[in-house]
DNA sequence: CGATAATAAGATAACGATAATGTTTGTTTT
DNA sequence: AAAACAAACATTATCGTTATCTTATTATCG
């Protein structure tokens, strides 16, 4: 009694076929507009297969095509609007090519990633574009096996031999650090998350080599603040600002008075506002505050945040380009990797 | 010269069958658990089939199976964080019910909205899920055809007859203006949005009735502040800020002064807040604000900004159950309209 | 021990499209 | 007017699975 819930079953070629007269084959060319049908018979068979609904069927399409136009994207969610924006420009690209996208989400945790990759397997793309969860890149070597083309963005494995793209990091934290800096900054603290990705590695390491350049001091337990890592996977964004918060406010209350805070996002920099507001330490007279990504409501934060403008429609861009040219063949053969350098974008959080 | 780029090709069933010395049709059953197959074969074949990373295609089992265990999610743009938390809830139910979600964004516009119709249809999905853009619902007339299940949130399409699920608009703007209202507002404006949508139209009479349920008048041109319609789709969210800011803006300096906002989108609060803080109108004491949508940022505001939490995770679990109740035909008949009661989050912007 | 039932596997046919050849028919060429 | 050729369509094979129907083999029981 499972009865199916679509009434009557889609119209096949075949249908179409006896329907007109004529084969299945027939059928086909003509409304793929492929050679060797008369240009009458053509347009008959298009109005008629319009008059029947006709939709060609994908599976048996991609069946003998051996592709389905479709390409993943793995992020960890599309609650952060770093992977939200990377997400979209990615449909976007891809819908221009006339390709789909499978969306997957590993959620920040190795299992599901795990269990994302292989559903994109047995899904059958033709390319894939992730930002992985793990520093172990066993989980994607599969992938690498199936030989569906990968491309990464964010989060680099370089073990695994694989085209990657990302907004570079260490440009980034060099811009934001040395802004501050620059602006007469003597004392810096840089507040980011405890957590182990290189993207994190690579923030703290240029943090100190900036400082270093100037003639300062590079000591963890003073210029950084590391905020604990979540015990489990949170959607809402704002416990990041929480997070900050808390890391921020201790610190204070333990007597330290930075005169610049540099941040590893921009929630980050909302919990380290409130936590300054209610010490009644003034932005940017008292300590300066730097962000990192431009999320939409720096803009409007008091003073507006100084931060980082990360460039992830391009990132994006450039990485469904090269997806889309390794599924078509006309990639050149070696690994790319491209960091794109951000901007930064100064506003009052900075401005003495 | 167009080189496939994967290798070797993929190892087959009849691969596998030539390499085992059985038959095709055996190690599908064998693999698939279905009986009909030895103990000691099975596990034989199953080692096979590892060690040779047999990975079953797709294409091929949909073909036979008439499913591709897929569902379509169509929305305007995951930026917005309403779209992309109903997003990935829907992509964990699917995940959950072993079903893969494919993304189609239509960007606000009636136009790409029916080229992701069509993408849908030509993809075979098992199920769509859809906030549509349009009022009109011509567009869909071809899925309903096709007789793959449907299923809308967000906005309404009564004249399709489908499933609807969705926030309660006119429950929710019912509460953040009684909230005001009992809190000692005596003029209060709404500001929102100048779109046809049934969203915004619901919420207009629902602030309306509120206002006349108090015994107070309700003048358009005295209690609305209407955010001019963007002239074309910007992903960043941070423009409705600053179409909120001008809007605000102006109609302060135009000596109006209302003892309380009510606003259609947490991004117009923010705005409203700048526009504010700049004439030295404060928050809550001379002005109450309440916010829409309980943005991850309103919590750091200054004051925090009180706003009403939409149950955008229940209306994506109830629509994906619905959904995945009518591809396994498990659905009773009838069309389902559900809409669900937000809940207040009262804060310092409405606390005097 | 022989008849019957259960089990394991093979053979064949779908699924619905496209690709590679065939077969007409009609038109041009010399 | 016979040969050569092209256009328009048909025929058949194929993609990699699963489903159905057989057949061969082994176990069960009176």
């Amino acid at each position: 009694m499972v009865e199916t819930s679509r009434g009557r079953r889609q119209p096949t070629l075949q249908d179409l076929a006896k329907v007109v007269g004529l084969t299945a084959n027939t059928i086909s060319r003509a409304l793929n507009d492929r050679p060797g049908v008369s240009a009458t018979t053509r347009a008959l068979i298009k109005a008629e297969a319009e008059r029947l609904g006709y939709v060609p069927n994908v599976h048996a399409r991609s069946l003998v095509l051996g592709s389905r136009k479709t390409i993943g994207v793995i992020v960890s969610n599309i609650s952060n609007p770093f992977f939200s924006d990377l997400v979209s420009e990615v449909e976007l690209q891809a819908q221009h090519a006339g390709y789909t996208v499978l969306l997957l989400l590993s959620y920040e945790s190795a299992e599901r990633e795990r269990d994302a990759i292989d559903r994109a397997l047995r899904c059958g793309l033709d390319g894939l574009i992730a930002a992985p969860v793990q520093e172990r890149s066993t989980a994607w070597t599969p992938v690498i096996k199936s030989g569906i083309p990968l491309v990464l963005v964010s989060r680099e494995l370089p073990e695994l031999g694989v085209d990657f793209y990302s907004t570079d990091n260490d440009a980034g934290i060099r811009l934001t650090t040395d802004a501050v800096l620059a602006r007469g900054a003597k004392d810096v603290v840089l507040l980011d998350e405890d957590m182990p990705f290189s993207t994190i590695r690579l923030r703290t390491e240029g943090f100190r080599h900036s400082l270093e350049q100037h003639g300062l001091p590079f000591d963890p337990r003073y210029n950084l603040a590391l905020i604990p890592p979540a015990r489990s996977f949170r959607v809402s964004q704002s416990w990041h600002a929480d997070d900050a918060y808390r890391v921020a406010a201790d610190l204070l209350d333990r007597g330290r008075r930075p005169d610049a805070f540099v941040v590893g996002d921009d929630y980050y920099a909302l919990g380290l506002y409130r936590a300054l507001r209610e010490r009644n330490i003034r932005i940017p007279d008292d300590v300066m505050v730097m962000g990192w990504g431009n999320l939409p409501f720096t803009r409007f934060m008091e003073p507006p945040l100084s931060t980082l403008l990360l460039p992830f429609e391009e990132v994006a861009h450039r990485a469904t380009r090269r997806l889309l040219d390794h599924i078509q063949g006309t990639a050149d053969h070696g690994i790319v990797t491209e960091r794109i350098v951000p901007e930064l974008a100064i506003r009052g959080s900075t401005t003495r």
